[in-house]
DNA sequence: AATGAATGAGCTTTCATTCAT
DNA sequence: AATGAATGAAAGCTCATTCAT
């Protein structure tokens, strides 16, 4: 097996854990083996379970770390914004912008993991449900601040969520559109109209049809 | 294990299918065992590979008939509708009637299947994708009927079957809100309204606050 | 399945007979069947054990009519020649054009059985076992004829059947050389050689090196 | 499964082929299953496939360690022999020594193999290649010696060896005759016969008539 | 901390055989 | 005589996990 090029991190359990997303992201969590995992990574079984008690416990950590590094790079962001309306905006911006850059974390995050009928799904929830609780939040604020009339923001988050997912989705499975960020001004047009707002970056608002 | 109690379809090949579909949604593609879907359905694996050649291709089948008889219903009911934009709205709620209707259909078309890692993602992508692809059929339509603006239908749909996923996931996984159908009118309003458009069947409009 | 042409033989039994004299020639025993042997002979699994208590013993009843067919055409060829010896040189020459013109039964014959490793084998011995008791009893007779030396005849016998059978097995399994019984002649003179008789058909002594 | 007594060597790989050699030779290649194999050798099916990866590539290196042994040991018995003429009598007693004291090796790699109807056939066809291709050499150095008379060396080669094999054979399936070293003189003075070549190690010619 | 041989329950699949029709 | 759906034991193989070193 080729092992994989690891330079810097001499830290065992980062090497499994980053070793994991790419395998995870290329098998699937199921089809992803502890045995591809170690020798890819350089170690052993020995040493993986010194660090993980289980397989699931380990992508259970990976999941974490991706997840509070991602709900970070968003909380970030958008601190620097004027108002709700402008965070609430930057907020679909930045995910988009994340998972366009990083492919691997997106398969992971968005579709690698859901659905092994095991409780593992409950445990995944969280991830998905931190970025509608992240963008409820912003929703509540704004409607607070008179920027947008009041809504089901619990609704709409989750509606948001899905959107953004399933363009995601799109795009990893059928490699269209070519540069996920094309789609975002148009898909954050269309999420804002949905409760009622103005696009507060209106950079390339798109009135045309499409090309699916 | 407990045989499930399976009245009529004598058919094999049937109750084969049938019981794959409780088990898959019990225990996700994965961990669906042959075992376990013969011993619940009366049957054993030689009949198991009478019937089909693999497991996958048994799962593909059931997919087939799941989702044919589900496109199948939305056409049925859409076809009375007057104009483009009540089809539209009809086939959303369509859509959500059937999947509140059928937890164990809904369970394993929209979530037990995605993300096994293997080429048999490719195969159920068509499932979503022909979802979106009747929305988008309407959508066009309507645009072209001028009874709402010129948008990206492409997207559009996506994001509508995106969001109508992710209401269903949350309450698979959380089970709020208890009457799945609950949620439609105001996830109606809203979709229509990401696309500038007034909901023809406002019937249980919500412009309250949340409750997730 | 394609469904070997069979024209003529309404008889079911044979049908079998023969389709799996071809399947067994084609995948060796253990891998013919009973599935594959049905399907090209034009029949069923319950018309197979309809006629037959077992693959097993359908095997053998192949075998049988086949050793039968053998040994009657090598009987019949030799009982033309003048005197022992001749005999013996006949029997050579005719085995060698059975098998060179039969591929499929020699293939059958001499190698797919062999080595099943079950009680299988205790009854197919007497094949080679009929070959060498017919050898060693025209040898016998040259003997008493006092057109050879006195020998140990059961030894010679196995040598000359061994010797037989291993050219052609090789010839099945390299497929030189092209023409089987171009070593004929060779062989012959070989083995009556080894007897110390002289080649009484000479007809294509060869004293030059081989083409291996 | 009685557990094989399997005293010295505590090397897991070593024991897995020891027990596979027995079990092969008791049951055939077909019916020789893993689990008894790791069940005799004391071990797991993991063990196993830890140690090879398929029954196919483990048989297949018990075949070379078995033909590397025993051609070795043909090698190393006839240096010592002082003509090309010597050299290809010492053959074949060794060959005949070697299986008559070893008689599951020789009913492994003469008989338990051949016939699998797979591509494994091509594999191990080798075997008795390897044979005749060292007795060719010796048989072509006799000739360059002016030992012998010119011959179709290839030819012979395989008859010798197809000679040998049938006895073996023989002895194998009906225990005669008892000591299979008993035959060896005889044999080996036919064979040497067939050539036109003198017996240079007379020790035991028999001229009677045989006893099978 | 780390190693990698060992474990064994579990997997999907095959196949000779049976039996109601 | 013939059919083919059904059976179930057994096959080869996988893999998360353990453990002596």
């Amino acid at each position: 097996m080729t092992k994989s090029p690891q330079p810097e991190t001499n830290n065992t359990r980062e090497r499994i854990l980053n070793t994991a997303l790419d395998v995870i992201a290329r098998r699937g969590y199921a089809a992803a083996g502890v045995q591809e995992i170690v020798e890819r990574s350089g170690t052993s079984k020995g040493s993986f379970y010194f660090h993980f008690p289980s397989k699931e416990k380990m992508v259970m950590a990976l999941f974490e770390r991706m997840s509070e590094k991602l709900i970070d790079k968003v909380y970030r962001t958008i601190e620097k914004e004027p108002t709700p309306l402008h965070r609430v905006a930057a907020s679909i911006d930045t995910l988009m912008a994340v998972f366009a850059a990083k492919r691997t974390i997106a398969q992971v995050l968005l579709l690698s993991i859901a659905g092994n009928g095991k409780a593992i799904d409950r445990k995944f929830l969280p991830i998905t449900e931190k970025f509608s609780a992240l963008i409820r939040q912003e929703l509540d604020a704004a409607i607070a601040a008179g920027q947008i009339p009041p809504a089901d923001t619990g609704l709409v988050a989750l509606m948001w969520v899905g959107s953004i997912r399933e363009v995601i989705f799109h795009w990893l499975l059928t490699g269209k559109p070519p540069a996920l960020t094309a789609e975002t001004p148009a898909l954050r047009t269309a999420l804002l109209r949905s409760i009622g707002a103005e696009d507060p970056r209106p950079n390339a608002a798109n009135g045309g049809n499409g090309r699916r």
